[in-house]
DNA sequence: TCCATTTTAATAATCATTATAACCTTACAA
DNA sequence: TTGTAAGGTTATAATGATTATTAAAATGGA
């Protein structure tokens, strides 16, 4: 998986009219270049080291401004939480059911057809604005580490 | 958009090695044939019609085990809530986030690619179980009865 | 440096969903 | 039929992620 690498600065928040502060700016650093679709909650406990104050409210109120801006994505692939992905270039996203961790998926591996729905701006007469593809499963990792099975469905 | 009509019997319910109940029978009448995509809030306060006192957990409960079955599936596309389809046949959603109606989409109108995501099922060593391919956006509906884009994003 | 504005932190509220437990019903078989 | 074990229903509480609220603190332009 090679995803063009994209970094949000200071400079864009203050173009999204947002206040630089250091819980942004530490926040920024966590999500520049992590691949690891980290949860609210992923964010929230590594800033609490640098910020032992932090509220979940700071962290919350600053990844919807961030996704409202089309900096960040807000991925709706775990069905406990939402997930943060930095990288907003086109690209799908596998959930492993087992260990929770969700991978990249290129968009050369897609759902096949006619159109191409990822670049859509109509389907139907409707306005697309997002297109979320969501491939779950088990990951190969817990797949060669289970016996016989257990994860069937 | 024309979906394969499926439809969920009493006797799949015993396959399924659950018992039939009023309220079972019920939730697969209001299920079967319906394009709506309802929640489990909309299915409950039908049901109230007929079982004034039914509880939520009966709702939940049936459809976790209709969706664990195969025979409906779990939407993911609102983003508060759980959706239900009884369409299995591959088909995508488009979710207009003024109305929060959700809409079919066929899987002749998919995202473009060398492979076959819908269908695969191992995709960078992963396998896969299922696919959603979700469409956010406003509605021809709702963007026609809307006066000057005010719902840009 | 001053100050209007925004942000933060602490806390409470919301709301969909899941868990629990007592009671009830179904399906099956005697 | 009718008894009974297994499973289902209801009512209620618990959970847990997210959102709302508000006073105090910090930011950034003047």
């Amino acid at each position: 998986m090679i995803i063009k690498m994209e970094r949000i600065t200071v400079v864009e928040l203050q173009q999204m009219g947002l206040k630089v502060t250091p819980q942004r700016e530490a926040l920024l650093k966590l999500l520049n270049g992590n691949e690891t679709h980290p949860s609210a909650e992923d964010l929230y406990h590594k800033l609490l080291r640098r910020f032992p104050r932090i509220s979940f409210a700071t962290v919350y109120n600053t990844l919807s401004k961030l996704a409202e801006a089309g900096k960040i994505q807000e991925l709706d692939i775990d069905p406990q939480r939402k997930r943060f992905d930095p990288f907003t270039a086109p690209h799908h996203h596998f959930y492993c059911k087992v260990c929770r961790r969700v991978f990249n998926v290129g968009d050369d591996v897609s759902p096949s057809g006619a159109e191409n729905l990822l670049n859509a701006t109509d389907v139907n007469g409707h306005r697309v604005d997002t297109v979320h593809v969501n491939l779950r499963g088990v990951c190969k990792d817990c797949k060669d580490s289970d016996e016989a099975g257990k994860w069937q469905q």
